[in-house]
RNA sequence: UCCGGUGUGGCGCAAUGGUAGCGCACUCGACUGUUAAUCGAGUUGUUACAGGUUCGAGUCCUGUCACCGGAGCCA
C-alpha cells in the first residue's frame, strides 16, 4: 500500500490509508487508547491518529511513541468523534521507524526561542514555524520562476566563481587551491598564475554584469542563485551567503524597470497568500498579527514613487529629529527610509534618481550629470528589498565614469564591449530573496528564513 | 566593525554581596474522545570561561568567548 501525504489525507476520502511522519505530541486516554499528532511536512496541519492499546504491537512500542519519533501508521481514515479535527486515522498497525528518547531529544512539545533553535539547526525544520517558513520560501521561489517564465524571460545561470569584482564594492570570499601555509610568490606577491584558474578568483557578489551580457542578446533574462559577501555584517538583515534574483532587460528604461519591480512584488505576495494560506494564517496568528493585512494592502495599492531630491525635501520639512544629517548628496540612512515608509507614506516606496557620486559606475547618468537613473524599493519595517537601475549604454560616458571612480577599464573590457558593439538601453534590478521571505512571513531575523544561515563566525550545519 | 544588553537545571526566566528558586518539559499517580489537556507528587545546577576584590561573589571589577538588539555596509 502506498503512503498518503497528510496534505492529501485531510482532503481525501474515508477508507484504508498508510501515513508516515514524525510524532509531534501524544495524549493518553485511560479509555484504553492514545492520540498521536503526526506531521510529515506536506502541510501545516497534523493528522490525529487514534491508537487503541489493544493493538498487538502497542505494549512493545508505547515507550517509543514520543515527541520526535518517526512512525508508519496503517489504519482507516474516519470522521473524528472529537472537536479539534474533522478527520482522524484509526490505527490498525503502527511501526516505529526511529524513536526519539525524551531524555535526550532537544525539541519539546512547547515553544522554543529562535535563538535556541539556531543551535540545533538540524532539528528545527521539525517545528511548526520552520516548516511554515520553508513551505513559504519554496512557494516564493516557484512563483519567481513562474512570474518571469510567463513573461518570456530566460532563466540564466551566472557563474559562482568569478574574477570580476562586480561593483568595485563589497568584500569577496577568495577561492583558491594554493597551499595557504606556503603560497608561491613572485615579486614579493602571491603568484596567482599558479592557482587553479591561473588568476585570483572569488565567489560572486552579483550576477548582474554577466546578466547584462545575455540581455544584450536574448532581450530578457533573470538570474536566481546564491551570492556571497564577506562583509562583517552582524544584523538581522544580512547573510554572508544569500540568494538573489536579478532580472536584466534590454529596451527597458527606468520607468519600465520600476513598473516591473512593483508588478513582481505584488505578484509574489498575492501568490503566496493564495497558495500558502494555512501557513500564512499561522504567521498572522503567532509571528506578526498585522502581516496579512499588510500584504493585502500592498497588493491593492500602488507604490509611492518619488525622486531622491523629493525624498530629501520630505525629510527636511519634517519635525522628526534624525541622528544623521539630511542633506542632498548624502545617502539615505535607515532612519530616513523608515520615516518615509512607516510615517509619511505607510506603504512601499520607490526612490529614484539618486546623486551620481553615491551610486555605482554602471548606472545611467541623467541629463545634467548630477543624478543617475537608480531606484530602490523600500518596504515598511524592512527597508531596501530591491535595488536597480537603468544601465549606462553610452561607451564614452561609461568609460569616463569608471575612471572617475578609480576602476580599471581593462578589467571590464568585455563589459565595455557590450557598449562598443550593438549597445542598447537596458535596465535591471536585484532582489534579496531572504529579505522577501522575511517580509512575507514577518520573521524578524534573516537567519530564520534560510535553511542553513552563514554569518560571520558561523558556518555550522 | 562600533554602541548597548544578556549568559543561572533540557527550555524560558527569578534571586538588597550572605543556604540558588519558579514555570514548562520530564518521571510517577489520579482523571478524561484528548487536542498547548487537567489535578497531585517527584527528579534535574561546576550560575559561559579565566583571573581579581571580599570573611563571603550568580551578584562587584578585568579579560576572553558566545548570543541578542541597534548602527554602518548592503540585498
Amino acid at each position: 500500500m502506498k503512503r498518503t501525504k497528510i496534505k492529501h489525507l485531510l482532503k481525501g476520502e474515508e477508507g484504508e490509508v498508510l501515513v508516515k511522519g514524525w510524532v509531534r505530541t501524544r495524549r493518553d486516554s485511560k479509555g484504553g487508547f492514545s492520540f498521536l499528532e503526526i506531521n510529515d511536512g506536506s502541510c501545516f496541519a497534523n493528522i490525529q491518529v487514534v491508537a487503541e492499546h489493544t493493538l498487538a504491537e502497542y505494549p512493545a512500542i508505547e515507550s517509543q511513541l514520543t515527541t520526535g519519533s518517526c512512525v508508519s501508521v496503517r489504519g482507516n481514515l474516519v470522521a473524528s468523534q472529537g472537536k479539534g479535527q474533522s478527520k482522524e486515522v484509526l490505527a490498525t498497525e503502527i511501526q516505529v521507524y526511529g524513536p526519539a528518547p525524551v531524555e535526550t531529544y532537544p525539541l519539546q512539545k512547547k515553544k522554543h526561542s529562535f535563538e535556541f533553535l539556531r543551535e540545533i539547526a538540524h532539528l528545527r525544520p521539525r517545528t511548526n514555524t520552520f516548516g511554515a517558513v520553508m513551505r513559504v520560501r519554496n512557494r516564493l521561489a516557484f512563483a519567481i520562476h513562474q512570474f518571469f517564465q510567463d513573461k518570456g524571460f530566460l532563466y540564466l545561470n551566472t557563474p559562482i566563481v568569478t574574477t570580476s569584482d562586480c561593483e568595485g564594492a563589497g568584500e569577496m570570499f577568495q577561492v583558491t587551491t594554493l597551499d595557504l601555509s606556503n603560497p608561491p610568490s613572485a615579486n614579493g606577491k602571491i603568484d596567482y598564475s599558479q592557482d587553479f584558474f591561473g588568476e585570483k578568483t572569488s565567489l560572486t557578489v552579483s550576477g548582474q554584469l554577466e546578466g547584462e551580457i545575455y540581455a544584450m542578446a536574448l532581450s530578457e533574462i533573470y538570474t536566481f542563485g546564491p551570492t556571497f559577501r564577506a562583509e562583517n555584517s552582524n544584523t538581522s538583515r544580512h547573510l554572508a551567503e544569500f540568494w538573489m534574483v536579478e532580472p536584466e532587460m534590454a529596451f527597458y528604461d527606468l520607468d519600465d524597470d520600476m513598473d516591473l519591480a512593483e508588478e513582481f512584488i505584488k505578484y509574489l505576495l498575492s501568490d503566496v497568500m493564495e497558495h500558502c494560506a494555512e501557513d500564512m494564517e499561522f504567521f498572522n496568528k503567532r509571528i506578526d498579527t498585522t502581516i496579512l493585512e499588510t500584504l493585502k494592502n500592498i497588493t491593492s495599492s500602488s507604490f509611492e514613487r518619488l525622486t531622491y531630491t523629493d525624498a530629501i525635501h520630505q525629510l527636511q520639512k519634517s519635525s522628526e529629529t534624525f541622528t544623521y544629517p539630511v542633506e542632498w548628496g548624502f545617502a539615505l540612512q535607515a532612519e530616513h527610509e523608515r520615516y518615509l515608509t512607516e510615517k509619511v507614506f505607510k506603504k512601499p516606496i520607490i526612490v529614484f534618481n539618486y546623486p551620481e557620486q553615491i551610486k555605482s559606475f554602471y548606472m545611467k547618468l541623467n541629463e545634467g550629470g548630477e543624478t543617475v537613473r537608480a531606484m530602490d524599493v523600500l518596504l515598511p519595517n524592512l527597508g531596501e528589498i530591491i535595488g536597480g537601475s537603468q544601465r549606462e549604454e553610452n561607451y564614452d560616458v561609461l568609460l569616463q565614469r569608471m575612471r572617475d571612480k578609480d576602476l580599471d577599464p581593462e578589467q571590464y573590457w568585455w563589459y565595455l564591449d557590450l557598449r562598443k558593439f550593438g549597445s542598447a538601453p537596458h535596465s535591471g534590478f536585484g532582489l534579496g530573496f531572504e529579505r522577501l521571505v522575511q517580509f512575507v512571513t514577518g520573521m524578524e531575523n534573516i537567519r530564520d528564513v534560510i535553511p542553513f544561515p552563514r554569518t560571520p563566525k558561523h558556518a555550522k550545519f
